[in-house]
DNA sequence: GGGATTATCAAACGTTTGTTCAATGTCAAA
DNA sequence: TTTGACATTGAACAAACGTTTGATAATCCC
């Protein structure tokens, strides 16, 4: 083929752009400024990917397709032990944030740019990186969710959604900029840090899940057995 | 001056740029789409802002400056109800976050593009508008770090960094995106019932500042008070 | 009223963006 | 050696971007 790099081109232009796109959001990575860091031509992307969504796409299946499967091993191994009964909040929220780490860690020497990817994107404003985001994880999230409610049932399911979705927040905050984070807080947070971080993260939550309800709408006291979740549109 | 219209342009540029912000982010908005949604020429934003980064410090300090202004005299108010003495951690987060919250319902019409604007730029990649939105609270937030400390002094200082980072994080990203949050729970959040999400986040985040510490660098670690147990079962 | 200051405007500037296309190179099978 | 599929390239496209300019109205002060 051609004589000047180590990793096949497509290769290079899925790392290039996961940095890009990492750093500076879908729209404010530029194609020219991911083909110059890759060495790569222009229309080589268009080659392989068809277009910058396309190549968008293609960097969220490389790293999220492991990471989905991932989700699913650990929730398995988490019902095995459970063996039907109800799991410990700390235990759920250990197995939900870990895969996410792991990854960061894993996916040598570009550990924080996937990191910082992750965290981009759950915050990402663009309709169409959400809904490809989103797409991704809908089930997973979806297991979660009931392994909480299960483990919760006292709690409202609004509740319960609401504290799901500020742990989303929280994590894509952190994650997005640990730069950022390290020198606000003087240096005493480190998101690199990942066993602190999850540490912090299932200390916090675990305790908000155990907070009294907040919803006067009637908790699982209404029913014996809610069902497990009704409506999850599109 | 001129016929058309209710508001001075100046406001009128302030309002679609705020808007604009909100939807899509500094870089996401145009200024041609700003002005034509204000019904101004192009060259009117820089003769009274001087460039697009101008016009979004401006759009910053309308909003933000009564903002700290608010901060301040709940803060004050809070240290005449303490005299004193600790605070009950419910009260210093919902102090901390009914201002934004209430700007968002105040500021009328545009109440939910603030408050997705503050969503957004909490989160906004670009370090530019990260230095400008932090200088408008630095010491605001130094104040309820302060405050916070002091109400639960035995947590390591660390613990309580992460902890109030976890706390922007989740407001911000359910600030940014009330209507994505309202679809995917299915109605059961809706970001624009601020009562209710006050109540959630204080709910939730003062039992988590209630969670054993986790940093083993704890000042007040060894003082007698409980280690953790985190083996409580729900 | 007249001169200076303040507002407003249309038009253009030079970049940068995502995208396309035709041409060329590479390389194994026929 | 020819064929044909795959891979790579430079050059160009139209559109959108932030910004500047120079002229023209509107307004105010003396």
């Amino acid at each position: 083929m051609s004589q000047p790099s180590e990793q096949s081109r497509k290769t290079r232009i899925l790392d290039a752009a996961e940095r890009a796109f990492a750093d500076l959001g879908f729209e404010g990575a530029s194609l020219r400024q991911i083909v110059q860091a890759a060495r790569v031509n222009l229309a080589t992307v268009y080659y392989y990917f068809g277009s910058k969504e396309g190549l968008m796409a293609a960097v969220f299946e490389r790293r999220f397709g492991p990471l989905r499967d991932e989700h699913w091993e650990a929730l398995q191994k988490l019902d095995k032990e459970a063996q039907g009964y109800p799991l410990p909040m700390e235990k759920i929220l250990e197995t939900m944030l870990r895969p996410a780490l792991r990854l960061a860690t894993a996916a040598a020497p570009q550990g924080r740019t996937v990191m910082r990817l992750i965290g981009r994107i759950a915050s990402d404003p663009d309709p169409r990186i959400q809904e490809l985001f989103r797409g991704q994880f809908r089930e997973v999230r979806q297991a979660y969710l009931e392994r909480i409610h299960r483990s919760a049932p006292e709690l409202p399911e609004a509740d319960i959604l609401w504290r799901f979705e500020f742990i989303w927040g929280a994590f894509a905050f952190v994650l997005c900029n640990p730069a950022k984070l390290e020198r606000i807080t003087g240096g005493m947070c480190n998101p690199a840090d990942m066993n602190t971080l999850l540490a912090q993260m299932v200390a916090c939550f675990a305790a908000g899940f155990r907070a009294p309800a907040v919803s006067r709408t009637g908790p699982a006291s209404r029913c014996g057995k809610r069902r497990p979740n009704a409506r999850d549109r599109v």
